[in-house]
DNA sequence: CGATATATTCAAGCCCGCTTAACTAATTAG
DNA sequence: CTAATTAGTTAAGCGGGCTTGAATATATCG
């Protein structure tokens, strides 16, 4: 089929000109924040799950537990995390976004969120609502795809 | 207009399922390149504009020229940038990919390429066709922003 | 030609994030 | 109760990436 190969190539381009931008932005919004790549993604990672371990998030993000609690601690420190007691295991700890650390994770997304819409506003209304159903998708197969 | 309020809360829950993702992803990237969040955003520049120099790379990247230098001498000590001299200015540099730095992004942008074709494996061929046409046409839309 | 500007590199030093290894404290097994 | 396991922290050390400031080499202006 013409339109296999037609999709790969509109979906390479796509993602092409994306990370091009994705890189830029991101770096932006690291100096603006001044957190670093690790940072940003332990934060991202705890808004999507809520209330995890320091040995797990440690696993997820492919580090040692003694990183991970360290990377932890700085994020306390600047209040972006809550670390609390977990009331079951008092050795382990319940890690949490604080409405600080929410609230800054949340202005990055809409600043991308922001993006899509800019780039958009030069289609018109019908193009505009294709995307939206478009992205609808999108956004519905990834979430069934997660771990 | 209730379309408004419901396009950017569709972009927005896109952004945030798309930005975890893309977070893990590109970590995964970095572990199995070996490569830091500066040096593929280096690389991935590299990619969009052929032959650039020092000065004006470390501009894009807002760091300083020297900063800019080291990395780059880096680059090149893995024979991922080629770094030669520029026949009408021999005080600057021309900096650009090797077929290996080359090769190596774009294997990124495959991987990426590859997750969206896999969401959209569960999709009717109807709606695949539309996934086509938004992205075709939010990429044209991104490239006509572009500085 | 001499002074100045430009492109890049070098050197010293700082902070961050990672690792390993040792340590503390709480839970669980025998 | 003792021993082993589990969760997390602490400490020392390494390398990356950044900065400032000086050095080098080339280009340009007067």
């Amino acid at each position: 089929m013409q339109t296999d190969k037609q999709f790969s190539e509109v979906v390479r381009e796509w993602a092409k000109v994306f990370m091009h931008r994705s890189g830029r932005d991101f770096k932006r919004f690291m100096d603006a924040t001044g957190l670093s790549f690790s940072q940003l993604n332990i934060l991202m990672r705890m808004m999507h799950e809520d209330c995890i371990g320091v040995s797990d998030l440690g696993e997820k993000m492919g580090i040692t537990n003694a990183a991970a609690s360290q990377a932890v601690d700085r994020l306390v420190q600047m209040g972006l995390v809550e670390r609390s007691e977990d009331p079951h295991d008092r050795r382990a700890k319940r890690l949490k976004l604080t409405p600080d650390g929410l609230a800054l994770i949340k202005k990055g997304i809409e600043a991308r969120s922001q993006w899509v819409e800019n780039i958009t506003q030069s289609l018109t209304t019908e193009q505009q609502e294709m995307v939206i159903r478009a992205l609808t998708l999108l956004t519905d197969a990834a979430r069934q795809m997660e771990d």
